[in-house]
DNA sequence: CTTTTAGTTCTGTACTTGCAGAACCAATGG
DNA sequence: CCATTGGTTCTGCAAGTACAGAACTAAAAG
């Protein structure tokens, strides 16, 4: 099972760079976000190291540390085909569905932590207290909603 | 009406710093989120500039671009006092809660942004195509009920 | 006019990050 | 055994940020 470099067309050279943008809003840095838009757009979903570094133009220092970075957040896993040395890159699509419900855990922690300013604030200050109230009402709903929302999605299918 | 700069308490200048560590974590800086943190946490709700500066212990420059940073994010604004020059700074509870809209706002345009992938992306890797799907039909489904979620919360209050 | 108040802006520095390039290393092939 | 493949790790530099400190300014007070 020969492997053979993908060519990229214009149109997905130019989509892996939006994509990458897009991503790099979130958090990882440029490399990163283009090596998973890459391992997004790419007609072969498999890719080796070589590929990754010489179409998105990277060095293999670049290369190793934005796999490595990937695989440590559980963006990317690699697989070995039988025969083979080398290991073959891959997006995971599942670690986004986990990362968007570990963000809404965060919400959680912000409604903890009003709770926490709320009951040592004065009641001098009854209009802010009040929507103080308010918005850790609002984090709270949307930290108990949201799982079910999830679910809902799931059953749907 | 005089202004007496609050005295904090130990509890309350660690409260700051642990709400401050949680603001650091979607985005600002570490005087930001401490700004934040602040003007939650003080028993006077609306502080002027002098005083945020030197219970946080920033230079004025730090200060100024930090209340102009917060200010240009929709974080914090300031209301002035009748025969007062200076500017009273406080936080704005409300833009958490457009916040968490705009973050999911994202989720929409990753929706988009798969479904453009997936338009491209060729016959050949069925099981990946049918994972994308999966996927972009999660986002389109966040997105679309969490409007929903949000008007539920508001209905019950 | 001079001084004070309430900031802003500018300059410099220390720290952090993102990468390239080269040296390095471990496993396989000849 | 030596060479090649498939990476990793180590410098080192270029760029970006986060401030402190000082100089500056506009408005009000004296």
């Amino acid at each position: 099972m020969a492997h053979r470099t993908p060519k990229l067309t214009k149109a997905q050279k130019e989509l892996i760079e939006r994509f990458g943008v897009l991503c790099e809003q979130d958090g990882p840095s440029r490399a990163l976000a283009r090596v998973m838009a890459l391992l997004m757009v790419s007609p072969v979903v498999e890719l080796p190291f070589d590929d990754i570094g010489s179409l998105l133009q990277l060095s293999k220092s670049a290369t190793s540390s934005a796999l490595n970075q990937l695989m440590a957040l559980g963006k990317v896993e690699y697989v070995t085909h039988p025969g083979e040395h080398r290991r073959y890159f891959r997006i995971r699509l599942s670690s986004w569905r986990t990362d968007v419900l570990e963000r809404l855990q965060g919400l959680g922690a912000m409604a903890e932590a009003c709770k926490e300013v709320l009951a040592q604030r004065p009641g001098s200050t009854p209009e802010f207290n009040r929507n103080l109230e308010e918005l850790t009402s609002f984090f709270d709903h949307m930290h108990r909603e949201i799982p079910r929302l999830i679910a809902k999605w799931e059953k749907g299918r």
